[in-house]
DNA sequence: GTTAAGTCCGACCATTTAAGTCTTATTTAA
DNA sequence: TTAAATAAGACTTAAATGGTCGGACTTAAC
């Protein structure tokens, strides 16, 4: 229960790696699986994500790679988490898609108002850490 | 992923149901179990966990039931969500137990400190929470 | 132009965790 | 004595997570 996924902490851990590691040759998905000692294929569809939301930027073939798209200051965590975890809000009627409508509760539900709430202030203060803060 | 558990929703709703219901006959597991329309077992033990942590007091046999043990004001959701939830904490090696040793990361880990910071934060939300502002 | 080092991507499997159920014992007012 | 309640642990089922596999595509270097 409000536990971090691994792929939120792992896209954590590649975007610093990318960070630290901005030089001409892009690090690839192996060279951070294997420095975090993190599965591979686990890594690199995470780095896929992070690409197709555009943290950061994909390099094809050979001598490819990836690098950030954007500063570390302007990297939010929200945005990492997004990148690859489309459900993480505290209750399923929050969730993309989700509605009251499919809960079970509609009628008797109290505590959905607080916990919106309290989700504001989770996702303000993902937002308000940017990656730059946590290198 | 950061979903809060059935068990705290229930148990919000339990204490709600307590703080809305506080007249000399005491609300059974049954009558909240019917009102909400959620198993009956399982507020049981959500309840039985309420008493054992003091936030409500149980009293057994014919006309049994539970009242809470305080004023709504004086009752956090951080109370609530640790009287059913032992593992509440972000990360494995935050919890209960755990330990830097157990985690595979350990000599390579950069996020620790980080979300270590930020469950604390989480865990203040929760604190500064009472039952009696989500009533 | 062939090869090897990379990304891309969907489907799949295994394990763990969460949710819910069953059963039996104990307590107590009427 | 009985019926209505809590107490508690074992068990089952369902769902989410973590991880794997296989094959396709891309591209620098030789």
């Amino acid at each position: 229960m409000l536990k971090l996924s691994k792929k939120a902490e792992y896209a954590f851990m590649a975007a610093i790696y990318l960070a630290a590691h901005s030089g001409n040759q892009y690090p690839t998905a192996k060279e951070i699986a294997d420095n975090y000692n993190i599965p591979f294929q686990l890594v690199a569809k995470i780095l896929q994500n992070l690409a197709k939301n555009n943290i950061a930027i994909s390099f094809q073939g050979v001598r490819g790679g990836y690098k950030l798209n954007k500063l570390p200051e302007d990297i939010s965590l929200i945005d990492i988490i997004k990148a690859v975890e489309k459900n993480y809000k505290l209750t399923e009627c929050m969730q993309e898609g989700g509605n009251t409508e499919s809960c079970t509760l509609v009628d008797c539900c109290k505590i959905r108002d607080p916990l919106v709430e309290i989700q504001r202030k989770i996702d303000d203060m993902f937002r308000q850490t940017s990656l730059k803060q946590i290198l």
